[in-house]
DNA sequence: ACCCGACGATACCGATCGGTATCAACTGGG
DNA sequence: CCCAGTTGATACCGATCGGTATCGTCGGGT
């Protein structure tokens, strides 16, 4: 809710909770949560310690509002996907799987980021965990719907193999086991989607 | 602390080699790599961080060869797949995945090892890193050898497709948004041998 | 009986961590 | 123009980390 300060003194400066932002969720993402130090955002946000202390009460929360973000970005892709093909359940699935497709490549070898968040994150209790965790379940509710209006066969058992496909093609693709994890996915998916 | 006294080992002491290996694994496991200190490990092993280090050059070393024992643990699985149904590859790929199915519930809430440490490994050098790429790459193998000796159509596909579901099948178990995840797991893999 | 290597215990090192205190410089709104 | 609130810079704190040094003890071969 901070006014939107547009009066940069030279460059383009954000404010300094944007500039803490964009700098926590690159070396969150580049190397985990615990191997990244705050001094470390600080300088790659050109900003202070005392200034992320200022915004953030604690790293755990800089964390959570991380992830907050990040799930908020997921679900607007289901957002687009439905609104891009309102009443075609089919091609919604089938953008959800193109957009995961799609984000392969930026990932790459360092993995979808809530996965390897809940790997850090061993308390349960833990805000982040749970912010995750309502994600994923939220998630899974979305697609369940998807599956029931494309009136597919048992759409619970059908939404839990599309959800382990997804997840899984960003696993394979993080370890490198899979070669082209992109364009199998979706062959897999529109296999799914082609059977009735 | 709850130290859990889960094995009193009445019988003789295991050396202390064999007591760290077997503490290092239950605590990584239970919390990761990064945030289990030496002397946790020293502490539940019943030695010291000096005793370790007689054995281990670094931690890294530690979690490496932990790494190094758990791929044969599952490289173990494939051996026992393919005695236990020789000439039988469809059975083979079945017994994997019930292998993993019913690992779910020791895993629970945490997830797979190699995956969790994966994110913890962001180092593409580090020797633990390159233990678990090896290991997936081999089990790829494995498994692609198993679904073309199956006549199954398509084996990279397939193999591509049963590694998705393996993988994301953990992975959807640890972050708890899907239910019933052995049973379901099981039951695409048969459709998947079914199939032809 | 001897001895040598392994083991246990403890104290310590430098580095780094999350988090705080303090104060100067700046900036925008009245 | 002026002041209050935000920001930047620096120094610091206690805790914990991986790793080392030291020394006393123990046990099993020969």
């Amino acid at each position: 809710m901070t006014t939107t300060a547009r009066r940069p003194t030279r460059v383009a400066k954000l404010p300094p909770r944007e500039r803490i932002l964009d700098a926590a969720e690159e070396l969150f993402q580049a190397e985990g949560i615990a191997r990244v130090g705050v001094q470390a955002i600080a300088e790659r946000a050109r900003t202070t310690k005392m200034a992320i202390y200022r915004h953030f009460e604690t790293k755990d929360e800089l964390v959570t509002e991380w992830l907050r973000i990040l799930a908020a970005d997921y679900q607007a892709a289901f957002d687009r996907a439905e609104a891009d093909h309102p009443g075609r359940p089919r091609e919604q699935i089938l953008a959800l799987a193109r957009f995961i497709a799609d984000g392969l490549p930026e990932i790459s070898y360092r993995g979808c980021p809530f996965i390897n968040s809940l790997a850090e994150l061993p308390d349960r209790e833990h805000p982040a965990r749970q912010v995750i965790e309502r994600h994923k379940a939220l998630q899974t509710d979305r697609l369940l719907g998807m599956c029931a209006a494309a009136g597919l066969p048992d759409p619970q058992q059908t939404t839990a193999e599309i959800t382990f496909l997804l997840e899984g093609a960003q696993v394979s693709h993080q370890n490198g086991s899979i070669g082209q994890v992109g364009p199998r996915l979706l062959r897999m998916i529109e296999a799914i989607l082609d059977r009735r």
